[in-house]
DNA sequence: CAGAATCCAACTGGATACTG
DNA sequence: CAGTATCCAGTTGGATTCTG
């Protein structure tokens, strides 16, 4: 875009929509769980830690509508339910790691900016918009009682 | 990983943290939408649509906190504050971007599949978890009510 | 084990009014 | 214009209980 252009949002509002889909609290953090083949409901729900069976089983069934996982019940009992990623969650896999892993990358750098706008700003009141962000204020987090996520 | 090895959630955790702050529902859009250069809070309410002025008050304080963008005020009559994103703004800017081309690039293979699945699950109800989906059950969605993203 | 259903507190976010 | 403060309805999601 050249300086001077009017910055046409043409194509902005349809992204949105997925980005709604794939941007959910738990999305990222199932999807890259999936990467290394089929995992069990149990699995995925003891992996990511902190998702409630309620919330974990509503974002799969989101996941498998949109086309993103499959899901293969065998009746056996105790019943298992394997999810997969089909080609299609393969490749939305290709983008949201590299989001994954910057995350891991940089994270301690976050953690630095967050410390030093804090020590700025004193007083300054983290607002809680979206999803709760489990560190907010608290400078370090060896605290294990986070969500989950990565690689 | 070979087959066999117990698959470590090592360092899941603290990325997830992370997500969190990236992942909410308006911080794709803001970040890519800063991808040009800076921007007023007025043009960036516009450009997104549908967004609130409290909800993107707080996101671009949090994005603040978090050092992926920098909020400078101009103390004139009428006030004008701009945002731009900072280093390290940019550089997540990348695998966002990627992100947001993949929802544009996939966009009908995703409507594709949720018409797939309806078709063959007449009766199932989309659930509704974490941030809306815009999109949901409408088969097509030249609705431009929808919020907004994209590249 | 996987998940559906119910209950309910907590939080979110829109609308509105007001300020510098 | 940019933002804060307040009010408030709707939604979310955790806990719990029950089923095949």
């Amino acid at each position: 875009m050249k300086p001077g252009d009017t910055y046409t949002p043409h194509d902005c509002r349809p992204v949105g929509e997925i980005l709604n889909q794939i941007g959910g609290k738990w999305t990222v953090l199932i999807i890259t769980r999936l990467k290394h083949g089929p995992m069990r409901f149990s699995e995925l729900k003891r992996l990511i830690g902190g998702i409630s069976q309620k919330v974990l089983t509503a974002t799969l069934r989101e996941l498998e509508m949109n086309g993103f996982v499959t899901r293969t019940v065998t009746p056996s009992i105790p019943p298992r339910v394997d999810y997969e990623l089909t080609d299609l969650g393969r490749e939305l896999l290709v983008p949201l790691d590299a989001v994954s892993e910057w995350a891991l990358a940089n994270r301690q750098r976050v953690l630095d900016a967050r410390k030093a706008f804090f020590e700025q700003n004193p007083d300054a009141v983290p607002p809680r918009i979206g999803q709760v962000a489990t560190l907010i204020h608290s400078g370090n987090s060896s605290d294990s009682s986070a969500p989950v996520a990565g690689g």
